[in-house]
DNA sequence: TGTAATGTCTCTAGTGACTAGAGGTTCAAG
DNA sequence: CTTGAACCTCTAGTCACTAGAGACATTACA
């Protein structure tokens, strides 16, 4: 049994982040020293580690409630699961789309300015003033 | 001279997300009706058109302030917009960066999980749980 | 001119996923 | 037994909005 400070170190969750899940439900409710501190055994350190490997792909709290009541009854059809990683590719795909598109825009922006005019002539300011200097959609 | 629904309208600005800017600093306040009503010109819609395309961009607030500051004083060296404009590109090069892992980790989850079983076999939460199935560093 | 519908006003509170801080209590080491 | 670090709860703040309440203004039409 350690303390939630050992357990922050363990899994590197800040400690006011692993109360925060406690709350929110991802994390049942620790057991209790007669001081009323939080102890923590090996299932509770895997629980937070699986946590945090989901919250690190970028899965809402939501999304991992929904995957902790599917890992907690095992007998069910694990499609939800699926759907859930599935929908969250399309997400981090979307979003790589989109970045791509404003990191091009971004070079195209910078490359015109060297930063050695004055704010008067300056592309980066230009360019965001007048949409219509763009390339294309972002 | 046009109210703030007309200005919402022709730059697909939420109007409470216009009042926004304007109590955040980034628009200078409007003039107003007898009966308190804000009022804009072309001037205005500029400028929301200008913070709009920064924001699509993602920039943040703190970063179109500066910009603004930097419009409203031309005779400046323009350099501090250039830093702006590549520390964003940064920033997006980064997300880009994690996404693209994230992406790579997700269609290996799905893969190897056909939806089609029970939860306790489930690849996708054996890959959440335990972080060792994973390829590489995410 | 009257009225009804739509638009606008301010203010407060909520979102997601934490983070920071105050003020008090408990634990572990020496 | 004392000291200092770690822990407790609670509230409030972050960012960039978004939603809703309740009141007032404007506009279109009869």
């Amino acid at each position: 049994m350690f303390s939630i400070g050992e357990l922050s170190k363990r899994t590197k969750v800040k400690v006011p982040t692993i109360r925060y899940y406690e709350e929110m439900g991802l994390l049942a409710e620790a057991e209790r020293t007669s001081g009323n501190q939080r102890r923590y055994d090996k299932a509770g350190l895997e629980r937070l580690s699986f946590i945090r490997h989901a919250r690190d792909l970028g899965f809402s709290i939501e999304a991992i409630l929904s995957l902790i009541e599917l890992q907690e009854h095992p007998d069910r059809s694990c499609q939800a699961a699926t759907e859930i990683a599935t929908s969250q590719l399309t997400d981090v795909r979307a979003k790589i789309k989109r970045l791509r598109a404003l990191e091009k825009e971004l070079v195209r922006m910078s490359k015109g300015c060297e930063g050695d005019g004055v704010a008067e002539d300056c592309y980066v300011l230009a360019s965001l003033a007048d949409h219509k200097l763009c390339n294309r959609q972002h």
